[in-house]
DNA sequence: TAATTATTAAATTAAATCGTTAAATAGACA
DNA sequence: TGTCTATTTAACGATTTAATTTAATAATTA
């Protein structure tokens, strides 16, 4: 791995390590869901989700599409994806099926 | 994936995701360190380096033992192995073999 | 014992991050 | 048009994090 490389994979890792970031991965690993259905699971206020949402947006870990007034969310980057699997796998064995 | 479970393992996340302490991790793939070893690949300070390693056995990712002046450093963690094992599949395929 | 080397700990300062609040934007629909 | 609803943006203070410097600890060797 070289430098430029950990430099790369460590903000990743630094967009993903917040608890919030990372629920919200979680929930938008299945489905699509609005800031307001986020919101819900998360127990905090919109602004501050859809402030996280700009972050993962920024990362371009996440995307969107627009209908009506809603904003419907999604992962976009297959490797976050990959990589949720494999933490699922390490952390979460007990909690499966 | 339960609250819980986010919590603890975006704590890991965080932990790992610095690039000193990436890099560190990197260098531990395959051997044992000590702090003066370390510092001359991440081109820092011992106290900085001594620093990050704390925080990393503190977290208990990694181990040490010591012998005469020297503490060499290793990963126990198997986990963030494998994690670390994936991240470079997904994010350094073509620097690979 | 004194001098040297490796490591850790503590204190300081600067920078980044977070959540809240309130204001701003954009589209739906009456 | 005006008024909802959903979302975003900006500004603020509080907390956290990071690197540097300096002092302290521990083992080695002369």
């Amino acid at each position: 791995m070289e430098n430029d490389q950990v430099e790369i994979i460590a903000g990743m890792l630094k967009t993903m390590s917040h608890p919030i970031r990372l629920k919200i991965l979680c929930l938008l690993q299945n489905r699509e869901m609005t800031v307001g259905d986020i919101r819900e699971e998360v127990k905090t206020t919109n602004a501050n989700v859809s402030q996280h949402l700009s972050i993962l947006r920024n990362k371009n870990i996440i995307g969107f599409r627009k209908d009506a007034n809603f904003i419907y969310n999604r992962i976009d980057d297959k490797r976050v994806l990959e990589l949720m699997q494999t933490m699922r796998k390490l952390y979460c064995q007990h909690m499966d099926e």
